[in-house]
DNA sequence: AGCATGAACTCAAACGTTTGCGGATCTTGC
DNA sequence: GCAAGATCCGCAAACGTTTGAGTTCATGCT
């Protein structure tokens, strides 16, 4: 049923700590002595207890994620990457999805301290929310590493894109195309990528003279159901702008799909830009013009500082932030050829 | 930093023990001690540690996800389903990736039990391959709910789908339009549903007499790039099909890319049908047929019957076999009304 | 007064490991 | 023949809980 050093023991006639050194390696019994132990206890399908070994050792191998939706490809992407590079070392995972809800993303976080794990790689809800939160769980020797998001009131080693940056560029690219006039679809506001680009968005409109009136501006609350909704708002307006932004790739999936049921022409009608790509920015006729940033390196890099945090727990880490790379496609209308 | 029961106790002159009933609503110490030891519990920031506790109580509260792929939007749904069940009750999540290796499995299945997880909700990656291990696992008395796909070999409870039932739907639609002649981009045929798809497939193609020529069927590993590449194989065909069938979601992903990288007119070129339903499939130009399964439905399914056997370990539990849905769009052409 | 009842709390064992220490036995060198 | 050292193994404590059993003491009942 199940074996315990203590059975293995005693069918031998020796004391537990000598089968715990024997199966282990350590030395301090006979070869004679191992190869009996180590046959019974494959013999007994042993497995240790990793709970009682850990309590003991100090340390449970099992590193925490923390992210907001499993649904979004982003994120199990990025969660895949980690994997794919903690698991060879011998790490398993707890996970923990937040729904984008702080509460929830308070009581995870407490579990995760509860069963003392190694590390936590996050994704934050909100931006400034769950600050003390996050303090304590670091205070208690856990390292904490952020990644696409980060909390912008604590000095904890992040791996985000540049967010600001990749705005930029796609705002520049409408501008030198001749758009004036721009539409955005936002992400909640409360969280770290939702504020940075909306942020940036204005401002960097702003810098160009483009024109972004308050009802071309809807919340798509950061889900595909929530853009959708925005997106058929957002073309009841009588004056449209000739470009619409969207804030991410799920919410890119509810326009595309209101574009499709309203038979918007893309870019004849509108052009189109968003942040993020995902397959379904390829597949669309015409395929989107976007911002794409790689999950899987933000992944691998994050799980890397945390392998870092973890083994060198008193060397200071430098935030990284990673470039996105910007893609042309046939989303949209060179305003100053058409005028031409 | 980190308080202890043991700590508590001490500070406030009592025992441990006291502490504990104290924290955890027992009976047998006074009112006033109580909130004198609750407050101090508080302050001190005290959170129990769940490997001691779970050492003792004898469970953990956790639930072992075994999935085959993270990437897959079907198990990322249904994983989130399952949270949504779970979550609610108490249980945390041990995430386990087998990226389709039945080594992994093994590893990662020892280790669940290693962590005396509660129970397993497991994808499995091979129909018979790690047959022993499984029975072991359930042996050891946590209990396993297969979702998705199952082992044959073993009597344990499942929900699946009607594998069969929808792959006949799609044919005889196909059938019904006029086709005579299909192509098939399979799963990898070890696991459970390449198996049970592709032999569908191939005999009710036998029944209504539609021709599968042996260069017609293309293995799409089961991975979106193997099915692009099966694609760009397929094509390379001299005589084609008037129809291809794609045995999965993500495959459905590249063969779409390579359709579209190709120029080939759907249905005109030739007619597709998938299945599952991804966001791919309507965004597609022509949205593609398909049947569809509820991955969300699935997981609460399977959540739910874990639930039931953990709470009655003795109670028999049925297998579940979950209908799926066809959905009629624009990828197939009617031959018969072409020819008429 | 005598005795049972019950409340409040302590004791100690248990869950399954790991590990420093110490004791016994054996080998080695002189 | 014997001290020194190495080798092999047992002992017991420790990790942080929970919990059945036991102790103390006040109270109620007859």
């Amino acid at each position: 049923m199940k074996a315990t050093l203590k059975m293995i023991a005693q069918a031998l006639g020796v004391h537990p700590s000598t089968v715990s050194r024997a199966l282990s390696g350590k030395p301090g019994v006979s070869e004679e002595l191992r190869i009996k132990i180590i046959n019974l206890a494959q013999e007994m399908g042993y497995l240790p207890d990793s709970r009682a070994r850990s309590l003991r050792q100090g340390h449970t191998r099992i590193i925490g994620i923390v992210i907001p939706d499993m649904g979004n490809p982003f994120f199990s992407q990025a969660v895949s990457a980690m994997e794919k590079v903690l698991f060879p070392l011998g790490y398993s995972f707890f996970l923990c999805v937040t729904e984008e809800n702080s509460e929830k993303e308070k009581v995870l976080l407490e579990n995760l301290v509860s069963y003392k794990v190694d590390g936590i790689l996050a994704a934050p809800v909100d931006r400034v929310k769950n600050t003390k939160l996050y303090k304590e769980v670091q205070k208690r020797g856990i390292p904490v590493i952020f990644f696409d998001r980060r909390l912008v009131t604590i000095d904890t080693p992040y791996a985000v894109i540049d967010n600001r940056g990749a705005v930029v560029t796609l705002i520049d690219y409408l501008w030198q195309k001749g758009h004036r006039t721009l539409g955005v679809i936002t992400l909640h506001k409360e969280s770290y990528t939702g504020m940075e680009r909306l942020d940036a968005v204005a401002k960097r409109a702003k810098e160009l003279g483009i024109k972004i009136e308050a009802e071309w501006i809807k919340d798509g609350m950061s889900t595909e159901m929530g853009a959708y909704k925005a997106a058929l708002e957002f073309f009841k307006n009588r004056r449209l702008p000739t470009a619409l932004f969207v804030s991410n790739n799920v919410m890119a999936l509810g326009v595309l799909k209101a574009l499709k049921e309203l038979k918007v022409k893309v870019p004849d009608d509108i052009s189109v830009v968003t942040f993020d790509d995902s397959f379904w920015n390829q597949i669309f006729e015409p395929p989107i013009t976007c911002v794409a940033q790689d999950p899987e390196q933000l992944g691998m890099i994050a799980a890397t500082m945390m392998l870092n945090r973890i083994r060198y727990p008193e060397k200071k880490l430098e935030g990284v932030v990673l470039k996105t790379r910007f893609i042309e496609r046939a989303s949209v209308k060179d305003l100053t050829k058409a005028r031409g």
